[in-house]
DNA sequence: ACCTGAACACCGTTCAAGT
DNA sequence: ACCTGAACACCGTTCAAGT
């Protein structure tokens, strides 16, 4: 079994390459080229080693990802906490957007599982803790992390795709939908025309997370 | 440049394959195995021709996949539409989303651009008007859509990696994390346990989103 | 006009061997 | 214990040629 490092060091041959070196390399790939050229043969160029001397130090490509996303989690600010318990879940969860929208791959990579990294556990925590100062019972607090969570991932998601989109220079799909809108069968959208580009390229999460928290806070009564 | 399709029939060599075939064939191998599984060699096997021919009749694989979403969204039920505009918009947006969660594929491939699909149009138009009817103002109704949006998104991508992971037999990452949750570090995530794992199970999609048009809706007035 | 074959430039991962 | 080389079984796409 390739056990992660160095158990008992001195025996055998010393390693040449070391985990932390491996993903501060792979860090280094992400930041200047995105995610999709994050491949294993790349990465063991850039350390200096063959592909498979990687398989050595992490299990497989998803670990190595597990492994960036836990310390990129780890990295993320916490926010200091109001007492006021609306006001808390703002600031926990715009802190959580901030962190995330810092490093979109890391959502579109994992797509979620909550973001339960344990380094992250800290934001769900607070969340839920804070509705529950807000009057809401154990099981609805948990539900109402859910559905931040679900409003927040969506967010960083589709801003990061809309992105990457824009940066290959893709014709952004509404652009070319929003042409020609049929005024008959979508009046709406006829009427709001090329509005909607510019509406939507807005920074709305605040918002809308305000909105959310105030229906779910409601439940309490 | 190769035109879509036969522009001009009875002009050169007959066609062996053609789009809808293709479209067809894909849609069978993403609904049997995934559309991990759906790769362009594939496909020409599939279909019995080779992977080249395929780029006769699509531009590339980018092209087939808007293709088979566009397919898809236009088979999309369109619930009734209720008078009162709160009604109007709860149902909407769960006939998009029930429409949605029977092809999770289709938000993972492109993580969504509003799922701007000319077909799916009607769900935005429908959405953003109810909300004026409930008295937004169209700037407003249309952030209030988005809102919505990135929270049924969300949904959507986070239950759908949820179940591919369970598919692939992985521990989901929570799993492993709950088993030694730090209580004085986390004490409301200690507190719920293994309780956490049957809880984000349940469906609540509904709940969250009345909070939510709830709290779009309050600021109408 | 439509299709084929061969090729280019890649992937992640396994296996057997070297030091 | 750690690393290497060669190989397996793939990708999406281009290019030049065939019918």
């Amino acid at each position: 079994m390739p056990q992660p490092t160095s158990e008992r060091r001195g025996a055998g041959r010393p390693p040449r390459i070391s985990r932390p070196e491996i993903l501060a390399a792979a860090r280094a790939v992400i930041d200047a080229e995105g995610v999709a050229k994050l491949t294993m043969r790349r990465l063991a160029r850039e350390v200096g080693s063959t592909p498979m001397a990687l398989y050595h130090h992490v299990r497989d490509k998803e670990e190595l990802l597990l492994l960036l996303l836990a310390e990129y989690a780890a990295g993320m600010p916490r926010p200091a906490l109001p007492d006021d318990p609306r006001e808390r879940i703002l600031a926990v969860a715009t802190g959580m957007r901030d962190g995330l929208a810092g490093c979109p791959w890391i959502v579109e990579v994992l797509a979620a599982d909550d973001l339960l990294a344990s380094e992250a556990l800290w934001y769900g925590d607070r969340i839920v803790d804070a509705f529950m100062a807000g009057g809401l019972a154990t099981e609805a607090a948990v539900h109402a992390y859910r559905a931040i969570w679900y409003y927040t991932a969506g967010e960083i998601i589709v801003r990061a795709s809309a992105g990457r989109r824009a940066e290959a220079g893709r014709p952004t799909y509404r652009e070319t939908v929003f042409a020609d809108v049929d005024a008959a069968e979508y009046p709406r959208l006829a009427e709001i025309g090329a509005d909607w580009i510019p509406l939507t390229a807005q920074d709305a999460y605040a918002d809308g997370l305000s909105a959310l928290v105030d229906g779910l806070l409601a439940r309490a009564a």
